[in-house]
DNA sequence: TGTACATCAGTGAACGCGCGTTCACTGATGTAC
DNA sequence: TGTACATCAGTGAACGCGCGTTCACTGATGTAC
């Protein structure tokens, strides 16, 4: 049952596909190979043909979900002004859950614990996900001209990353949107000039 | 060889210990029933004379680090002022990694993704745990006379957990300190007056 | 207080299960002539 | 362009492994008289 050239590329985009949804709705550890294969339409002893590994199959569908965020984030702020840019991706980020166009999660916010235990690959490609985030938050707060727009950047990004996680772990949906809603006044907040010091 | 009762609690108290300790630094799922029950000095077979199941452990166990947090926190602000006791206690969140007096991390930032896919008994535990951070928190922001105080301990809060979520999946050190560091200049930022409105 | 019996903490072997991975096989696709 | 053969995507069964959990057994502890 040998498949053409195109089909099989296609196919092995099925599977990293299936796989960024599935981990990432519902974790790693959680998510088997056979999960992965059933959803992309296949039995799980043709995994071997397209991967090496789980953890390289990990690797790729986080990178996957990464690039599909930014993709949308691009999308999104196409023409609009640094504030407005900042605010969509403030708001696409925290409500990600909700969006039906975004159909992978952000990995840092829903794999934090699971990705820092996988192998140096996707590793690697988390900490890279994490400098793109934090690179394009800076674009709009230098453009926004707020002070240290960089430290501002990486703070509202470890806003987002930590009120995501914690907004998911609440089964009280009242708790999880106060979370969330307070999050976009915090970045708010830190767009403000940096704090003076105070006399003691 | 039954043991005496007195030893029994002793025993159990080891098990939930050993299994704080296991759980927060590698994970739930990558740290086994019988790796706990190794470090606490038995065999497997035993555990099931102290519990129902590895979910009540993880439950248990998380309560347990979560106690700890709070115990070390409230050590260490005595009779100092509100700015001093916000600051010591972002700062020991911040670095817990390097404290030696704190045995078990705090389950937010490090088993953030694996909690929420437990049973509920646990996410209860999770949930508990991070109404009880937002509240010490607010205590000192109150004090402080910090405008919103507990909106604004909210904002400390998802601060602090998504930067030691983010900085422990950092390998290279350099870039984990920059995180954290940055993290106390954002939780100055966030005790600023909140911002005005801009006009448009 | 002393004795006889019930209890039960801990052991070590065993259970079933699902996992990641491997493999012999099939047959359509790709390639060499 | 047509033919013969090599390739390899996908299948389905099987592999070994470690997991959470169970269980018969042991013998010291607790309890009832």
């Amino acid at each position: 049952m040998r498949k053409s050239k195109s089909d099989t590329v296609e196919t092995r985009k099925r599977i990293v596909s299936a796989a960024a949804e599935l981990f990432l709705a519902r974790g790693i550890t959680s998510t088997s190979i056979s999960d992965v294969m059933t959803v992309a339409g296949l039995t799980k002893g043709g995994f071997y043909r397209h991967f090496d590994s789980k953890e390289q199959l990990i690797a790729e569908a986080s990178r996957l979900a990464f690039d599909y965020l930014f993709q949308m984030f691009e999308s999104k702020i196409e023409g609009k002004t640094p504030k407005q840019s900042l605010d969509i991706i403030v708001h696409s980020y925290l409500y990600q859950r909700q969006l039906k166009e975004l159909v992978y999660k952000c990995p840092l916010s829903n794999l934090g614990s699971e990705l820092k235990r996988s192998d140096d690959c996707v590793t690697a490609v988390a900490v890279d996900g994490y400098q793109r985030l934090v690179r394009e938050v800076a674009r709009h707060t230098e453009r926004m001209k707020i002070a240290e727009h960089e430290a501002a950047a990486r703070s509202i990004v470890s806003v987002l990353v930590g009120s995501v996680t914690l907004s998911e772990l609440m089964f009280d949906g009242i708790a999880a949107k106060l979370i969330l809603a307070n999050a976009e006044r915090a970045v708010h907040a830190l767009c403000q000039p940096a704090p003076r010091v105070r006399r003691v």
